[in-house]
DNA sequence: ATTTAAACGAGACGGTACGTCACGTCTTCTG
DNA sequence: CAGAAGACGTGACGTACCGTCTCGTTTAAAT
């Protein structure tokens, strides 16, 4: 199948060189910050030769990406959660999500590598576009599979368009977190979700 | 009031020298793309010396900052609008602020720089300050000044948080844009006001 | 000799492999001169793995030695002649010699290699000794003999050093060609034997 | 005058940056062997930038060259000896200078440069003739002078072309030491002296 | 109307990192 | 099981810019 064809090339990797690099970028990345991220560190730091990078990624953020797909992958079992919660209730579900997610920006040794994965993907569309695809896609489809599912139970109106739902929702926290515009609290999340949602219940 | 810190040197300030710079940081990035923007090239561009710039900016994104400061003022009379319009139909009126904010957006000439100004302020703080300082901060007292009155006038209700509305207007779009998450379209802003607005109006 | 040292590895050697090396490696020094000569190439070009080249000799320079020797094993009928020509008139039989050497030093295909060599054994002892046992000293013992038969002959002085009147002959050649330091003619071949032999002929 | 016209880029030269480099490299050259001397250890022992060496030499070997210079201009006085002596005992002058040659090849600190730069020129054909021209060239027309000399004196036969007779009496030392083909012993210029000159006496 | 001190253009300098090349070794798969 | 294929750690390459530092040379102020 495909996996074969891709395969000659790709089998010869050595599985425990990428997981150094990767290792070593997040680790640079939380100590000394994203601007002193080097190649040259990454390769010293995981004890690797600097082509062995450039063999497998085309730029600095690609193994940033890489690194958090790892992080993420690492999680619970090894699969990715599959939906988000739901118990009937709209409001409370996405509540105990959002705080979830303020926790997680609040953790410097993700927040950091997010921060600079989001800064070198605003020069770099490639990457953008690999990051949508392997990341973002997947969770945004959780996101609108659950606001259509409560929109089907009556409790959106049935004309919001969904992806400006979830705009509204997740928007204003990623902007806080990425722009460091405030702090990153529970409450904020709690007014956001309160005021989108206000806008979106069906009329009587 | 910076000015007026560094007046006693600045008073041989060679006035040419500096605008020749802003304006050669403007054109490489509108030409070359922000990556590709050295001190160097735009020493060499404007036809100064490295020190011309080192000694009166002290980053790359300040000078851009400056430069797109110039183009701002640059507009009309040289001083800047005070106030959104206000006309007594909020929703008309935001549209129509929103338009003109796409079209700038969807101009390279400003939105090339202007990306590479945001990219640069999340990883300085510094600069990230001054900008909020010089640019945002009076636009965004603008905005919360219409909202005040469209609140005071029954058009929103009373307990809206106005920055967090703010946020939900105006966010959408700059996301979209600096993301480029999407094209940058009056009907996209059209339907954001309208659900945005939708849950801000006072409940009967 | 040295095939016998390593004989017992030997007996799995791939001739067509060996064969191909050394052709690769001629043909890319003709080609694109020494400096860009390297044992990558060398492999590719000759379609084998590079560790077929380490296994079997220690450097580039001794990949040439091994060239160099299979072209001149190559001539006529595989085995080297075994003596200059003696008629019985010394310079006749020097000149005819020196003419036919100009005339291969002419030849890029095996001046270029043969300078490549020379060059590498300046910086390389081990593959200088080896060059000197393989092919230099045949070669010298060829020229000593057919001196000294003419020094019983009565035509070269009998105090003559024969090393010291072979470097005074075949010298001069060999500088201009090494150091580039001007054309290979056979005039010039033989004005140097003149006045070579003119020193050394029997005082009355 | 024309220093002045050279003097824009050459001027602002730092001196003492181009002694240490030069300093650097035959030190260097001397403890390590020109193998392993390389552009950025030559920086870091002289304590430079790499592009410092880059701007003003396009190679190791021309760094070599300039060193070499500098050591010979470092003796004396700082002017070079114009003349070979002239005794009027011919045999006599070239064993004196003979002699004072094998005893500078003789000590590594001065041969081990000097071969590395023989080694560079055999494939850098613009080092080779900027070396000839700074270096050789005024040390062989001195001794194209003294041989003149003892020609009009009678001590060489009119028709012995000079230019050979150089390379008889000069050249075999030459190859002896560049091709490390044997030890260099006064009792060895002295045998070869006087084969070659035996061989250009007038003839009665 | 001179002086004089700064700002200026030019660009050399000590550095850091880049991305590439080739080295010589090691590992995997294939004929 | 030798050999092709090529990944690997290593180290040097030559280049691009960094930010600092002289150099003369304007140039505008305070004499």
């Amino acid at each position: 199948m495909n996996a074969q064809r891709r395969a000659p090339r790709a089998a010869r990797r050595n599985e425990a060189a990428r997981r150094a690099i990767l290792t070593a970028a997040l680790a640079l990345t939380a100590q000394d910050g994203y601007a002193r991220l080097t190649i040259e560190r990454i390769a010293v730091k995981a004890g690797t030769g600097k082509q062995t990078i450039y063999r497998w990624w085309p730029s600095k953020g690609a193994v940033l990406l890489d690194a958090l797909l790892m992080i993420s992958e690492g999680d619970g079992d090894g699969t990715r959660p599959a939906e988000l919660p739901d118990t009937g209730d709209l409001e409370a579900d996405l509540k105990a999500v959002l705080h979830a997610t303020v926790s997680e920006l609040n953790t410097p040794e993700i927040s950091k590598p997010m921060r600079a994965l989001a800064l070198e993907m605003l020069g770099d569309d490639v990457l953008a576009a690999d990051y949508r695809q392997r990341l973002e896609r997947p969770v945004k489809e959780m996101k609108r599979r659950r606001l259509r599912r409560a929109q089907l139970a009556g409790h959106l109106a049935p004309e919001v368009d969904l992806d400006v739902a979830i705009e509204m929702i997740w928007g204003p926290l990623r902007n806080r977190w990425l722009h460091r515009e405030g702090p990153l609290t529970s409450s904020y999340v709690d007014t956001v979700l309160k005021t989108a949602l206000d806008g979106m219940r069906p009329r009587p």
